[in-house]
DNA sequence: CGCTGAATTGACTACCCTCAACATGAGTGG
DNA sequence: CCACTCATGTTGAGGGTAGTCAATTCAGCG
């Protein structure tokens, strides 16, 4: 129980999250965005390619699709959005990403990024500059097969959401959000059944392809369905295995 | 014109579509699914590590979900469809993949593929065996930004397929799926006016999170709107302004 | 020739979107 | 302290798009 945190504290509120000081060797989360596998100097040469600047505050922008490429970014505080923007000027957000999770890797294919990743509250980050990863990735092996693996791993996440936006049901699309983010809380540690939501309605109706209105009637439902307890931005999970089996379809 | 086929000539009946003996050097797709700036003593050391088997024929698998990972591979006739099953034991197709594109990167993440690839038609592929792709990758520092780059490439054709399911109309799915095949046709210098559909209208409505019945009939809405003529999997896009403005979505 | 699977078409229904009103909370300035 | 605005979220009523169920057509094939 030591470093779970009660919902109502902020995750990024925590003593050392934002601290520049801390090296990849002592992070919490390098068991997430690093590979366990690399030698102890090996996590040093990478450490010492790593940027860590002052923390974005929310509605920043980590980057701008269009910008031109040229460093990856791993989360290590707060939480930030990805946002591709079509031609006829629509947003859609493509993905969140919590702390331990690497945003930028859309970049790599054309040299510009695709999506624009924007702090939905404070956040620090770890720039990883990707010309000096990409050397470093020639002289360790395990360094290139854990990027190979970490942008494979996008791949697999990216499918299931499409998976997700495949299946009908709003109910299964919102139930599979929440428990996503639960699981991704869990790795970190933190409570799986209790915990804030760092994105506005909006920002999850446009992710699941549903609107503020039908997200905030789902939420309401299942609150008196007695799957989840909604209080804003905190959700309780207070019946997982239901959750669990709307996430799955009724069908 | 010389290597223009008339959609009622099967691509893959073309005289040497199949034939093992072709080699990366001499390949057509060459520019699609290799590094053009590949040294070519280079493109030979590439090619020889490809294995080519024998076509696979329609329905067949390539690699099932939960196969243990040990390569990717190149289409290079035919088509394939990228199919997940989840736990309910539903199916999603995640992806089809035309002759130039790539499978199996999904694979890398935990060693294990997370889809399975099936034959929409005769099809055959160049199999390339990951360790010896990564060892190879460790030695041609442009092999190794190559295979960054089509991994990257894999991310952002996902995320905008996630665009394509977040937005609302039937109508737009469809047309912005004929769209992408137009498109990559017009890659192989294929017409990009008039082709073949590999795929079956179920796996179209799997795809794109439609039924059946939906997809035929937007098929024929739009061919009574003369957007484009359709018989059978025969497509022929008549108005392909109209068509670009209908997959961008009316809003 | 009948069988099977794929595709089309129609009638009806349900889910989600649209439009609208209202509630809440944060921030600002009087 | 209150009034005001603005952004965000909730709730309700009604309509439209796509799903469901069902019948029919068609092509391929033993």
């Amino acid at each position: 129980m030591n470093d779970i945190q009660p919902p109502y504290i902020k995750i990024q509120d925590a003593h050392c999250a934002h601290d520049k000081r801390v090296s990849c060797g002592n992070c919490r989360l390098n068991t997430i965005c690093l590979p366990i596998s690399l030698h102890l100097d090996d996590i040093d040469r990478l450490n010492n390619i790593v940027q860590r600047g002052k923390p974005l505050q929310k509605g920043e922008y980590l980057y701008r699709a269009k910008d031109t490429f040229d460093s990856v970014y791993a989360i290590r505080s707060g939480a930030v959005k990805a946002v591709s923007i079509s031609e006829t000027g629509n947003e859609q957000v493509t993905g969140f990403y919590l702390p331990g999770e690497v945003v930028g890797l859309d970049g790599l294919a054309s040299d510009i990024y695709t999506n624009s990743v924007i702090a939905l509250e404070t956040s620090s980050v770890c720039e990883i500059p990707f010309n000096r990863l990409e050397e470093l990735s020639l002289q360790i092996p395990t360094l290139q097969r854990h990027f190979f693996q970490l942008m494979s791993r996008e791949i697999t996440q990216e499918q299931q959401i499409i998976t997700l936006l495949g299946k009908s049901s709003a109910e299964a699309r919102i139930a599979s959000l929440l428990l996503s983010i639960s699981a991704r809380n869990g790795r970190r540690n933190l409570s799986t059944n209790n915990f804030i939501l760092p994105m506005s309605r909006t920002d999850i109706g446009n992710f699941l392809g549903l609107t503020i209105e039908t997200v905030s009637r789902i939420f309401t439902r299942l609150q008196k369905n007695k799957v989840i307890a909604v209080d804003k931005k905190e959700i309780v999970i207070t019946d997982m295995d239901s959750l669990q089996v709307i996430a799955k379809g009724t069908d």
